[in-house]
Formats: structure tokens, sequence, C-alpha cells
RNA sequence: GCGGAUGUGGUGAAAUUGGUAUACACGCCAGACUUAGGAUCUGGUGCUUUACGGCGUGGAGGUUCGAGUCCUCUCAUCCGCACCA
């Protein structure tokens, strides 16, 4: 019978799901392995992107499965977001109908792919029981401090009518529909993730070799900690006049205090209180003013877009050491939400500080030797200019001088960070519910845990103006849950990525106490950390910090144990990408996982996905190249006649011929090569490689025991790749022995009669030779001779070198 | 600008510690079987040369008996951050 995928498929997957093969087990005394892809956000259809993660994850745990560990595979959608709303806007579908109906599609593609999903943890996170455990986490941080809200300037995208947090522009834009953000003065919730940036970026060395170098490196930057002096300039005294005597002084923050002595002016950004003060009182020029107005309203993009722009405000400060007078400037590239929005300018030693000067012809004065005219100088060097410190490295000053600064109580030492709060509001309708009521009396109150979740009313009109929580006629009009007064909820909804950063623990907590917790301490212990998580290098920041970040608020508010790190290998994969281009809907260059399965079935779709190119790198898609693949499982599938033996055959190495050791051989490196594969590569191209010479040797001899041990050894090895073909093939010629437990490796296979040995000439090639592989040195260095006497003419062999195995090299003059 | 990564046949890609460069696959060429083939099978296929040979892992040097692999410089592409004082 010829190779039918659909009918294999069918069976399989049916036997699968109804025997529970996939369930994860209770006893924790088990070896487990927690493998996890991200899952997906449901938006109607799989995309090979989706197939691709999914295969990887698929790989690993049907091998570690079939290594007899317990494993937790787990697959929920990521359900809450726009795009839903977007739906409802543009065909009238509620974004709920629209969710779950697209999940029951998708949970249906997946399903043909044969994915080892545990059937029995699935959820949604817009599940209205995943929201009640949610809210009360947001409400414990919230009595823990964690949780704040307050009015500032934020990013607001227009398009999508809400906040977003910083991690979310892009460039200036929204990272989803890629309009520019602007900035709007608005109240909102912030988690304080800036409380862990030293641990963030601390605990980023225990995932040195088990993350990608490049993650660790851009989380490290983005926390961005830097160590330097905070200090006060103080105003003069006809400047405080100036000011009606409401300020003393304005911070500044330096990680290069060695350059003190350096500094020819000062600057400020736009939104500095003191340059609020000099518009409020006139002491500008109209025209001055309203440049700095037009200033602030531009984000921090379009201000570097915008070139180096600044006013002398009139007003000075007094040099903390020199006692001189220093001026005052409002500079556009000062940002107000680093350091105190303030800084001392260097331009002798600070490029942008440099460049401004320049610009407007401020003095600039050079304090460590080694500058020269005309640019700043950036390098190490000797103080000079700097009063007591003159003649000190000023590597050695930077230190020098804080303790000067704290001496004299001017100043200290201190550590700043680029890393900002977490914004979590947003004015959205298909969230989760920020848990939160306003009342007159009582102010800012917290919803009773007993009344979560506060769920999201269903009868909205979602017309994309407005958020639909705020217009609904009642949903918002609550009582006080302290004082049962007449009170207003909150109307926000929670930033999507809040879902995400707790899910790796829903699923680890059994089925069975869903209802009665959100977490459960126990069964988060025996399966966490996540053992591989499997993903999109694009998340290498948002969801991955946040995520990170949200596991250590959660032990620290109580709902784990001690966990550093939630996710312990990461493997980002690369992009599937048709003609060199990402693929994507507006770009019509799209593979259809649905038609690929009807037409060559899931098997196929999963060994072109792994066999194009390694996980981590981009896979260039190639239809004839998916036809070798549906090619090599039928050639697989067909050589079933040639198996005799139901099962791993005692073969004597020494009756064999040549071509059936080598096909032995082949057989037993592919077996060679899978551990480390599966367990530390991740390179399925060479494995399935392997495999395939396999097969290419086991054809070029007839031996029914050595056939029988090569398909019983491929099908255990390909099986976490191509499983349901290697199913059938297991059940009908092995009764399925093979796919469980360890093959051992034979050494004895390994052992060739002959060696097959290459002969170079000064490292350069030139012939090869044959020799017995219990040959003597003199021999085969006489054979190899004789095999390149015509380079040896006139010559003399000054070298000979043996490599074992390998080759010869003559060294000639 | 800073940081990171990647450059190997026509294409996707292989290559323990430095040890026969191009495994495996796609494509292409030739042949077989076919009414036919976009099915299947067999063989060939780095470039160049009539041949002997020469040249070949982005480029230029270096270390070495021997370099895709190590070192120095350089070019290109991609990604991330982007005035963080």
């Amino acid at each position: 019978m010829s190779y039918s995928p659909s009918e294999i498929e069918n069976k399989w997957q049916k036997t699968w799901s109804e025997t529970g093969a996939f369930e994860p087990l209770d006893d924790k005394n088990l070896d487990k392995k927690y493998i996890l892809s991200m899952f997906p956000f449901p938006s109607g259809r799989l995309h090979m992107g989706h197939v691709r993660n999914y295969s990887i994850g698929d790989a690993m745990a049907r091998y570690y499965r079939k290594q007899n560990y317990n494993v937790l595979h787990p697959i929920g959608w990521d359900a809450f977001g726009m795009p839903a709303e977007n739906a409802a806007i543009k065909h009238g579908r509620h974004p709920k109908d629209w969710t779950y109906s697209n999940i029951a599609y998708m949970r249906k593609e997946l399903k043909t792919l044969g994915l080892s999903f545990s059937e029995t943890r699935e959820f949604a996170t817009c599940d209205e029981l995943y929201t009640k455990w949610e809210q009360e986490f947001i409400i414990k941080m919230f009595e823990e401090k964690l949780l704040y809200r307050e009015s500032t300037t934020v990013n607001w995208c227009e398009e999508c009518h809400t906040v977003l947090a910083n991690e979310q522009v892009e460039e200036g834009c929204c990272w989803r529909c890629d309009n520019e953000v602007e900035l709007k003065e608005m109240p909102g919730y912030y988690l304080d993730i800036r409380k862990y940036a030293d641990e963030l970026l601390d605990d980023l060395k225990i995932l040195e070799g088990k993350w990608p170098s490049q993650v660790l490196t851009m989380q490290s930057n983005w926390v961005g900690k830097s160590q330097g002096l905070e200090f006060n300039f103080k105003l003069s005294s006809a400047s405080k006049e100036k000011l009606d005597n409401k300020f003393e002084e304005f911070e500044v923050f330096t990680t290069r205090p060695d350059t003190i002595y350096g500094v020819t002016y000062t600057a400020l950004a736009p939104e500095h209180a003191i340059v609020k003060a000099l518009i409020k009182n006139e002491l500008l020029s109209t025209e001055v003013a309203e440049k700095i107005t037009a200033m602030s309203n531009m984000t921090e993009v379009e201000r570097a877009k915008a070139g180096k722009e600044g006013y002398d405000l009139g007003i000075s400060v007094i040099h903390p050491l020199t006692g001189l007078e220093v001026p005052v400037w409002i500079a556009n590239f000062v940002l107000a939400s680093y350091g105190g929005g303030a800084v001392m300018s260097v331009p002798a030693h600070d490029e942008r500080d440099f460049e401004f000067a320049t610009q407007y012809d401020l003095p600039i004065s050079y304090v460590i030797e080694g500058g020269e005219e005309g640019s700043a100088y950036t390098a190490e060097g000797i103080l000079m200019n700097s009063a007591e410190l003159d003649g000190v490295k000023n590597t050695e000053a930077k230190a020098a001088v804080i303790k000067l600064f704290e001496e004299k109580a001017l100043g200290k030492g201190t550590t700043n960070y680029k890393l900002r709060n977490w914004g979590i509001s947003r004015q959205r309708y298909w969230g989760a519910p920020i848990p939160f009521v306003h009342c007159d009396a009582c102010g800012l109150v917290p919803e009773k845990v007993e009344n979560l979740p506060i769920a999201l009313p269903e009868d909205v009109e979602i017309t994309g103006e407005g958020n639909p929580l705020e217009n609904h006629p009642t949903w918002k009009h609550t009582a006080c849950p302290k004082c049962g007064k007449d009170a207003v909820r909150e109307t926000d909804t929670l930033d999507t990525f809040v879902q995400s950063s707790w899910y790796q623990f829903r699923y680890a907590t059994h089925p069975d106490k869903w209802n009665s917790c959100g977490i459960d301490k126990e069964d988060v212990n025996y399966w966490l950390g996540v053992d591989q998580y499997i993903g999109g290098i694009e998340h290498a920041i948002l969801h991955l910090l946040y995520a990170r970040f949200f596991t250590k608020a959660l032990r620290d508010v109580g709902f784990i144990d001690d966990l550093k790190e939630p996710f312990e290998n990461l493997l980002t994969q690369g992009m599937v990408l048709m003609d060199g281009a990402k693929m994507s809907k507006s770009k019509g260059n799209t593979v259809d996982p649905d038609a690929l399965i009807e037409k060559y079935g899931a098997d196929t779709a999963r060994l072109f996905t792994l066999f194009a190119a390694p996980p981590q790198k981009e896979l260039e898609w190639n239809d004839s190249a998916v036809e070798g693949a549906f090619r090599f499982i039928k050639k697989l599938y067909d050589r079933k006649s040639k198996v005799t033996v139901n099962e791993l055959p005692n073969i004597e190495q020494s009756s064999l011929t040549k071509e059936e050791k080598i096909a032995r051989a082949k057989v037993y490196d592919a077996l060679k090569k899978s551990v480390d594969v599966y367990e530390k590569t991740f390179a399925f191209n060479t494995l399935i490689a392997a495999c395939m010479e396999a097969l290419n040797a086991l054809d070029k001899q007839d031996n029914e025991l050595v056939w029988s041990e090569g398909l019983y050894i491929i099908t255990h090895l390909l099986e976490p790749i191509i499983p349901h073909v290697c199913a059938e093939l297991s059940e009908e010629l092995f009764e399925s022995k093979n796919l469980k437990g360890k093959i051992a490796i034979l050494d004895e296979v390994f052992v060739q009669d002959t060696l097959t040995l290459g002969v170079a000439i000064n490292g350069k090639r030139r012939a090869e030779i044959e020799v017995d592989a219990g040959a003597q040195k003199e021999d085969v260095i006489a054979m190899a001779k004789e095999s390149v006497a015509k380079w040896l003419e006139d010559k003399n062999v000054v070298k000979e070198i043996l490599v074992p195995k390998k080759m010869v090299n003559l060294v000639v003059k």
C-alpha cells in the first residue's frame, strides 16, 4: 500500500487524543521537562511562523516523552487585544464571539499538525476564570505598593486609541500599528518594574549560555544601568530673584564627574519646572517661549530628527567647585524623563555638548590632555585645568570627585536606569478590566477579592470612538467596596502583556485547581522553570522582560515560592521568509498551512520546516524542497517491505559485506548524533540529513537484518519530527517497541576494515589511498608516497604527518 | 554613532579539538521506464582548462606541516538601541 498521509495522520491523531497520550502525569517524583512554545494570538488562522514554532517545540517534547520524562507541553491563547476590537469595528462581530470562534478553528488546525499538546491544560487569557486570578494579583500588587496610579505624560497612539508602554514604542511609532506616537498627559496605572532593575540585570547572569547572547544584551541595554554623580547647581542670587525665590537649585546627573572642571554651561529639558516658571512669569521673549512650547509638544524621536536646538534662559548657576557663574540654557536634546531633566555640559569631552556649544558659540574648556581643538575628546587621559585634580588619570578622578562631593555634602554617587515603570493601562474594551473603583470619599479603592472577576459587559457597542466601557450606560456605576456609597469603576483595561507574564504558571497549575487558585505553588515548584522556551526574537524585550519581572513580583507578593527565572533556556527561532521577505498577507507571499497539510500531510510540513534550516536561522520557503521532503517520507514508508524482524536484531558484524557495514555505520552515526541535536544544538536539519544518508546507504545493500535494524532506529529517531508516519511504521513493523526508551550505541559498527585517507603535499590534497584499518604508520606513509610519486620527483620529503583515520600530509622541498 | 550577528556552489545549507571544503536536499544536465510526465528510478553536477593543471569558504595580511575554523586589519549585509549626559 502506498503512503497516504491523511489516512495515517487521522488515525494517529484520533488515537493520541483518545488515549490522552500527551497529558502530563501527576506524580511529582518523576523527572520532568516543561517544554513551552509561545502561545499564539487567535487571529483566525495559523501561519507558517506558528508551524515552525510548534514543530520545534513538539520535537523536543516528544523526544523527552520518549525518554520517559514527565512532559508538560501546553498550549493556550493570548486572546485579548486590539485585533478583536478592530474586527468588531470592521465586521460588526463581537470580540468575544470573534475570538472564541477563531480559537475553535485554530485548535483544529493545530490538531491536524499532530502536535503533542496537553488538551486538559488549554485556556484562553480572555476566559473569565483567568481574568479573575489576574485581578487578584493586581490588587495584591497594589496593596504591596508595586502598583500605583499617577498622571504623567504618556505615549498615545491615536490609531489604537490607547496608551502605550515605553517598550511598545518602536522608533517613535506604535509597535502594533506603526502609527506615530503622540504625547499626552493622562492618569494611568504603573507597575514598579524599576524596583527590580538591579535584579533583572543581575539575574541575566543565570541565563548566560542558556539564552541567546543578543537577547541578554538587549535586556541589559534596556535596563540601562549607569553609575555617576548626582548634585545640585545653586542658582545665582540674581537668578533666584528672577524666579521669585521659588527655586534654589536644580539637580543634575553625570557619568563623567571627572570632567566637572570643564563645565561651561548647563542645560534643562523643555519640560523642566524652572523653564515652566520662566515662561509663566513672562521672563522669556514671546518668540522663545513659543519655540519652547513647540519643543515640548514633540516626541523624543521628533526632537532627535529636528536636530539640536536651544535658547539661553538668561539665568545662571554657581559651579559647586569653582564658584564661577555658569549660564543655563534650554536644550531639546535633554530628556525630561532621565536624571532630573537637567545636565551639566562639558563640550570639550562630550559629543552632544560639543555640537551644541559650537552651534551656539558657547565656550569650550578642555580638562583632559590629548584632545585637540575642533572636536570633543571622549577618550581616557590625564586631567588638566582641574585645580587639585591636575595630573590624575580621569578614570581614577571619577571616584575622587564623587568622594569630594560627598565629603563637602555637595552631592552623592548614584545609579541611574533607563528602564521606566511599566504603564499597564489601556483605554480599550477587549482586555482584563483593572479592578479598581473611584470613590469620592475613599479615593482609589481596589475591588473586594470575593467580587472577582470584574468581567466585561457583553452588551457593548464598538465603534472605534472612545472606550466602550466608558460609554456603557450602567457597567461603571457601582458601590464603593469600602464605604458602600455610589462610586465609579475604572474603565481602563490591562495591557495584554500582563496576561502573557504569568501564563507559564497557569499551565503548570493542575486544572483541577483552576477554580480555587490562580497559581498552585507546589505545582509550580515541580514544573518550573520552563526547561525550554521557544519563540520569536521580536519578544526579546517586551514579553520576556515583563514575564521575568512579573515572576519576581509574584514571588514578592507571595503567589509563588522562590523562583529566580521562569524560562531556563530560550530558543529564538528565525522568521519564515518567502523570496527573501517576511511572509505577510499584505505582500501576498504567504503559504497556507491548511493547504500544505491537505496536499502533503502534516509530517511533510514538519519535516520541511525542520530540514530547510537550523531553527535559529531564517527559513526560506521553497515549494520544490517541500516536494523533496515528501519524497523522502514516501521512500521511508515504501522501505517497510524490507523489514523482516519485529525487534532490534542481533547482527554478527564480522559476517557483513562492506556495503552492509557502511549502512550500519551510517544508521548508528545518526543515532549517535541525535542526542546532541535533541538536547543541545537543536540542529534538526543535520539529524534529518544523517537519517537520509542512512537510508541511502541502506538502499545500497540488501541484508534483511541490517534493514530491520536500520528502520527500527531511523523511525525511532525521526518520530519526534514526523510522528504520524513513524508511529504507523513502528506499529506495523515493530509493535511500537522502538518508540519508548533509548537505543544503545554499538561501538563495533564503527570499526571499518579499511580506511580511506587523503594524501596531501604541503597541505594540498593530491590523492586518496585505501589502507587496512590496522596498518602500521610506515606502511601507510609508503603507500601515500607511492600514490603521489609524480609530485615527489626531484623533491625531498622533510616531514611526514599522519592524522589518524583522516589523512597524510607530506612536507616537501 | 554604539552594540550584536552573519558572509561557504545556481539555491537552502554541512563540516568535534585547526586535519580530505561543499555532507544532505533543492535546482540543473544526461539516461532508463513510459502514450505522456510536473510520476518514478539511475548517473553526473564548485569555478576554470582541450588536457596536465590552476583557482576556490566576502577581501588583504599573519600564525601553522596544515586555516571555513585561530590572530590583525578591512568590506558588505542584517538586526537591536538610538541625544540616557
